[in-house]
DNA sequence: ACGCTACTGTGTCCGGCAGACACAGTTAAT
DNA sequence: ATTAACTGTGTCTGCCGGACACAGTAGCGT
């Protein structure tokens, strides 16, 4: 599994030449799910795509589960080169890097999931992340969890404001506004500051993505300064 | 699909007794994702645990993705009931009671992903994070921003400490600290920072949760009193 | 008392899925 | 030329969600 993730194959000598390659596969995968989600992925849809059937593909990956593991750390791609900026600006392109990453490919909101094996696009995210906090004086450890703060945050931004191509029930952000509208005039009494919140804040809508993220920086700043301060 | 979610069911006065109720179908659908994780949860596999078969459950609900939404609300809960407390601290509790049902229903991370219809469960659990803020002086949509980004945090501490059941490769935290391990030394001229920033923080695991909540609560204290001083 | 009618549960069938497996064709090394 | 490594194919199994026709049941109006 690490090697199809990181490309060490051994190639073969004899035999005949592979018809397809396992990049070619993820990448047919990734067609499919950009266009139609990801539960429109099958291996009979991928051979579609490509001039074999659909059992060849297990020559080259061990299951759907890996398949899917490769494509997404392919999809994920290089994070964008950018100057080097200041923390918390740094950070704050980064973030939305990630964000677009994210539009991008929604299915990856998805694939990437839990616990699993890491592929190298995606530690080069999480380098890209730490590295603009080396300089901050905090440890290994809480530079971890700040880039992990941030990806939370953007990950579940993304998810709220995307539209799954497939998959999900074709709710468009209308639909769940109204039934929820709906909702609370007749439940107000069940979620009163629930009510008045959402009635204080008609119109001011997706600004979630701003707001969190500078939250997470202040409380970032809040500590390196500190800790800055007290040395 | 709101009438389901809301049991808003005119109850039939003629025909046989239902053998079963849209409850009791959702609570054998949460045995079998708490035991064996979401992907074991099949019609059929409800149908055995139940006096009726597969195609009986149609009767109470249209298909598979609503009783998943259903089961999801359901096993949420409402959020426990706690002492009035200064916003910080209430906010600090929720994110932690948030983080138990997450941990018990590990499933309820991949279920309840995405657009969809909210259901009375989870508006209580919204109602509670958003009564902490109500004297906090935030707009509505700040409010209700700010308990997206704990819910969000609290959502990816939770998958990444949670063991799925069935569903991922039955990977250890073990085993992806040592294919971590594995890679930073083979490739670790890539990834420098990350390298340096993992050695580091060897030991000092599982503190994302309050490390991140901090950071958050930090930052949106910031903004309330700067609100709080300059009216 | 009786049938109508709404309602519940069942069995069968379909297409699609992941994957196991045996087999045929191809190519390079010997 | 033979062998052995390798690639691609066709067939089969057991699952899945769900459509549909049908049989059984029980309350209602008459």
């Amino acid at each position: 599994m690490t090697e199809l993730l990181w490309g060490k194959q051994p190639l073969p000598s004899r035999g005949p030449k592979p018809a397809v390659t396992l990049t070619g596969i993820a990448e047919a995968g990734i067609r499919i799910a950009d266009a139609e989600g990801l539960d429109a992925v099958s291996m009979q849809r991928i051979a579609g795509e490509l001039p074999v059937t659909k059992m060849a593909l297990y020559r080259y990956v061990p299951g759907k589960t890996e398949l899917v593991a490769v494509m997404s750390d392919l999809a994920m791609g290089s994070p964008p080169d950018r100057p080097d900026q200041p923390w918390r600006e740094a950070l704050h392109t980064w973030a939305n890097d990630l964000y677009d990453g994210f539009t991008l490919h929604p299915w990856l909101l998805l694939s990437t999931v839990g616990r699993r094996l890491l592929g190298p696009n995606e530690l080069a995210w999480m380098e890209q992340g730490v590295s603009a906090l080396t300089e901050s004086g905090l440890t290994g450890g809480e530079q971890l969890d700040s880039i992990l703060v941030i990806t939370s945050h953007i990950r579940n931004i993304a998810q709220q404001s995307t539209t799954f191509p497939g998959h999900t029930t074709g709710l468009t952000e209308e639909d769940m506004q109204q039934s929820l509208a709906e909702i609370l005039t007749t439940e107000a009494a069940r979620f009163p500051h629930l009510t008045t919140a959402m009635r204080t804040s008609a119109g001011s809508e997706n600004q979630g993505l701003e707001f969190g993220l500078q939250r997470i920086l202040d409380g970032l700043e809040l500590l390196i300064n500190g800790r800055k301060a007290s040395t």
